[in-house]
DNA sequence: TTTTGGTACTTTGTGATACAAGGTATTAAA
DNA sequence: TTTAATACCTTGTATCACAAAGTACCAAAA
């Protein structure tokens, strides 16, 4: 309750995740930790124990699929693929992201 | 689990709602039932069961005041206002909106 | 007067989500 | 053998939207 402005942006990213998610993997293969990197980039901070649930989920609904990979440096990687049916709902997401904003700048007038 | 397009849209609506209260506020007060038909004009659909605790808890920030109004037909009605508090906490959002459109548009390049 | 239909507000229980905090495991270098 | 870095995973909590109820007011019809 602190921290009001990080909350705002806390809530407005709930469901926004997957979507970005699907949109990364959608151009690359790639594993949590990577993913984590490339949206800290872009100003979308999330943390593991957010990523690797939201992983497992869209695993377990066949959206993703993944692969054991050797690292240059540590453990192994997981890298995760988008499947077919990932990006059928990635069509999907597109759509509702576009009506979403859509119905703001209406709101908006 | 069955209606996958509308969980998709049902998430990402998740903290935009707020949103969408208190630009509608901004620009007119208004009550329950009529914020209702404002957004279903706009294909955000939102039930009673969702806007009543929504509205009580923004009261109960400080972003929102309400008075009873007499009803042309039926019981009186609640209408809210924005304050001054939920002003400032819309122009936050405002930012918020804004930059997670920004992040958007740059993982899809 | 009683009933009916429409309007309006409220509460309870449930499933889903993001996060904080902590844990486990692998690898290479010190 | 210990340390540091990397990588994966789990548990408990708070919050949110929704379904499905319930309560209350009012006016017109029966």
């Amino acid at each position: 309750m602190e921290n009001i402005s990080e909350n705002v942006r806390s809530q407005m990213r709930k469901g926004v995740l997957e979507y970005c998610i699907l949109s990364l993997l959608a151009k690359e293969d790639a594993y949590a930790t990577s993913i984590i990197s490339r949206l800290k980039e872009v100003n979308m901070i999330v943390v593991e124990g957010t990523l690797y649930p939201l992983l497992i989920r869209q695993k377990n609904q066949g959206l993703l699929a993944y692969r054991w990979e050797e690292s240059p440096q540590g453990p192994p990687r997981k890298y995760y693929s988008i499947t077919d049916k990932g990006r059928e709902q990635l069509a999907q997401m597109d759509e509702a992201w576009n009506d979403i904003i859509a119905t703001i700048e209406k709101i908006k007038n």
